[in-house]
DNA sequence: GCTTGACCTCAACTTAGGTTGAGATTGCAC
DNA sequence: GTGCAATCTCAACCTAAGTTGAGGTCAAGC
């Protein structure tokens, strides 16, 4: 066992300051079970050096278009939950793109039919080629609907 | 002026039907001002055979990734706030599509950064590709933060 | 004239990804 | 041992795009 020197710890403070995160963003992530740090003798936060290369995951795959929740899943398939290294990175890199790929492809399927749409100006939900592709999307429950974007 | 036959003002259950939507989304459509049925002696809403046309556009737009603020101000262009007609259309339809162009741009070139990365596994934000793009989105106010999605 | 279904308003709730503020503690320097 | 910045928790607020429910009214058929 590596015995962790106190210099080791940091806080919250300065994890904000080398991820570009927000104490607040830091802490709700805590709360949604992406990061766990240990906490000092009162109860303050304290972070290893390896929780900045998860929040840089974190920041990366959101920025690939991942929820929070993805991310999650995506971490938590990881053995022991760990901190992905450049192995699992690989891994998890490639589902990535296979996402991407499809967004792609959908809105560029999307693109095709508005072409085809221009100076039809038919606006009927019984004959517009962008409204009725077969790929509808299912209504989900309560709340803010998902858009094709 | 036509004069306005009573068969020529629908219920909004009828609307909804018509449409696809809820009730309650035709509702707050109306609340957001996107369009503005008249009503009856005893307070109901009715609407015209235009306003099918108008909530068609709206969710044509919608499904082409504008948002309802975005899709206001588009009907806001036109002279006296009408229903787009077959020639509003295609100017509209030709300003949808350069957005459409500069998201799949965008996402492209976002997937092109990823093929760069895979296999560095850095997740460092001074050095990643991914992270690094010129084009950061700026942070704006309170609430949910922009993902490039 | 009564019942029933469609309609009305208004307020509260939903998800996602956080921010903001109040009031209380901690921790480090002097 | 004191002062001040950093930290803590918890609750409330934000946007988007609606949904849900309570409590009340309208319109049409019988």
């Amino acid at each position: 066992m590596t015995r962790l020197k106190p210099s080791d710890l940091i806080p919250i403070g300065e994890i904000a300051r080398r991820t570009g995160l927000s104490v607040s963003a830091i802490r709700f992530y805590e709360d949604k079970r992406l990061i766990e740090p240990v906490r000092s003798g009162g109860n303050q936060r304290r972070f290893l050096r390896s929780d900045i290369r998860r929040l840089s995951f974190i920041l990366i795959a959101q920025r690939l278009g991942l929820s929070l929740t993805e991310i999650e899943a995506e971490l938590a398939k990881l053995p022991q939950g760990r901190t992905p290294t450049a192995q699992d990175w690989q891994a998890i890199s490639a589902a990535i793109r296979a996402r991407l790929d499809e967004r792609i492809a959908e809105l560029t399927r999307t693109r095709e039919r508005l072409d085809g749409c221009i100076g039809c100006g038919c606006l009927s939900l019984t004959h517009c080629a962008i409204w009725n592709p077969q790929d509808q999307l299912a209504a989900e429950g309560a709340g803010a609907r998902k858009i094709l974007a």
